[in-house]
DNA sequence: CATGAATGAGTTTTCATTCAT
DNA sequence: CATGAATGAAAACTCATTCAT
């Protein structure tokens, strides 16, 4: 049983390898003209191997789209909710987390996008898709908890938890999909950190009952 | 003359109805998946048509976006803020604009995003490239301008007024495609209009110096 | 009205002759290392025409099938059962009409037996299907009325007449795969006129009450 | 030595194994599509495997067909030509081999005929190749004793008896293939028991020189 | 002996674009 | 202007076979 943890383990590495290096050729090519031989020769494997552990292009690039998801699911359920912390910091907490969540990967989000075309989606297989659906709304749902607490508090606006969730989120992948779009159309864009810093502070001042500054 | 304007005329109708069908085939095939043949079977034109007004693939995508940009420029430029608005009237306004540009179209929005990619990007003539460049940034600052009178008038809180509306912009672009791409991948998704008035609710709040409810 | 009959006709002679050219290619090469492409440059054709004609090499390969039995239904239909023929002489003209079938197209018969696995099928359009079957339940059903009428005659043994029309098919499909069969592997292989000669007077006194000879 | 043959015969066993899974995966795939990976997979053994008891892809379908012939020629030995059997009683007995090479295996025939194209022999090892040329021609040459006999007695048309062996031999097999096609592409089919007979009984007729019924 | 991951050449298939009509 | 058949380069994908373990 040792060697086959052992395998699975191996397994599981060679994919995170393809999906990383898929990453990297994504990143300096762009989606439509990375190439499955590209991936491979940046993996230093054959193409035939990629599709040992991806059924096709596709669900190699929606495995990609996954590993942000994840990290971004792991960030938010750092933040212990069970801490004595304010409304105030856990909000601190959560804007550092998306902050990370962007250096971690720029360009991925903007790859999670392609997600959503019904055609794309008719070539994954089922499990693949019941595992996004199941990361992203678990995402949302440990985001929305942090929201309710607030709310219960009585420092928060009374909305719907769920429904902030979604802002946020909407909030923060829409301005860094704009932002790095503006870089590469016109070679410049502001500084994203500075955007996204205003942007967290009024999100934060517009749920709060009693904002300061 | 009369007759080459009559042409002119025709040939940009013509433009538009290829436009009109790149959209409705992009909304159900995804950026991707969709190919000439399909536009081009779609607007009952031929494959060479679509040459004949557009240089290529990519020419044709990039004008998708800028319809919607035309549209929001537009839209914007309505909210006269000569008249006697005060900053919560003119937010209202605002919010109505954004609303309006996506009930105009609500996919198109995701097509934008494709634009980023630099690979397309490079594909295009240098005239298209600055007109997207130039109707973004009037579009940005039409935005910038009204935030700047709440600024003056000390009802908003002192921040880089650009800045604010690359941040609305993004919120609000965000917020779509994210529940577009929850409607297609999940087949439910919250009611959008829903959503979105709450967004602008707490951006309101935020933005204020001192926010009521 | 007329050009687009005449359209029509050419895109039929265009697929005609890429049968013609996969035929050849098949005869030469056999039919696993055939390849689209050695059909294209056999054609004088690029590969991506091919697929203009036919879905894919499946679809193409059955259409080569499709000929063989076109042949022989006309054949069979050309047989005049009106006409004052006796029994025997429409027995000596089937017999004619399967020899002429064999000379028509040797190894086609061959091809026609990769028809059979469902996973071929599961790649048929079903019309494609449909005519498949129609076409080979009509060739059986013209055969069959012949031994029909020398039922009827009371000059043939009273059997099923389909049942007959699936024997001699049967019969005549089988010699000439297992002697062509032979020729290849054995390099030498009975004459094979000879032998359908023979198999076709023993199947003419095996259904004829009172055989001659 | 005893261990030498125990080890000998659980290779052949083990062979045997290979090319039931192998038999079973190519009557539902094809022979074109069946992979190895496939028969792997049925056999429950890994793709590496199969290639301890077969050179090759090719060989392996070839000892497919091969055990087909070595029980035909099991049965058709199995007549003996010594006993007091009569013409009559002799093609009864013959009748029931081949229906009994249709219950052994109905599907391996197909294969068999898959042999026939010559780019598969010339993967064939010298010695396989002449083991299938003895196995058939054994067969061949005992079912021809068989009328010979029959020749020499007054009972049957005087016709090369080899010949009449390769009739009845593609008759049968003819029939066979072509009913199992039907089986797979029309999901129905006459009960090919009741089709054979009647042919056998056609054939017997057909060469008796005084057929009665 | 057995494995099964990896290979990579070979194949099918796609699709933006052109051009003769 | 409009067509749509043809292109062909480029891409995705397959699979018989090998070989280190």
């Amino acid at each position: 049983m040792g060697i086959q943890e052992r395998k699975k383990r191996e397994k599981e590495r060679r994919r995170q390898q393809i999906i990383i290096a898929a990453k990297k050729v994504f990143s300096s090519k762009g989606f439509n003209k990375t190439t499955m031989e590209d991936i491979a020769k940046k993996a230093e494997l054959s193409p035939g191997t990629l599709y040992l552990y991806f059924r096709n292009k596709d669900e190699l690039f929606t495995s990609l789209s996954m590993r942000i998801l994840q990290y971004l699911l792991i960030r938010i359920n750092d933040i212990d909710l069970k801490a004595e912390l304010t409304s105030k910091q856990l909000m601190k907490a959560l804007k550092d987390a998306f902050l990370d969540v962007y250096k971690f990967d720029p360009l991925i989000l903007v790859n999670m996008f392609h997600l959503q075309s019904s055609e794309t989606l008719s070539h994954l297989s089922p499990e693949l898709l019941s595992d996004i659906h199941e990361l992203s709304n678990n995402a949302l749902n440990s985001i929305a908890r942090i929201f309710d607490k607030g709310i219960q508090n009585g420092e928060f606006i009374d909305r719907a938890p769920l429904t902030m969730a979604h802002i946020i989120w909407g909030m923060f992948s829409g301005i860094v999909l704009w932002e790095e779009n503006k870089k590469t159309t016109q070679k410049k864009g502001e500084h994203l950190k500075q955007i996204l810093e205003t942007a967290f502070l009024i999100f934060s001042r517009g749920i709060e009952k009693k904002p300061q500054i």
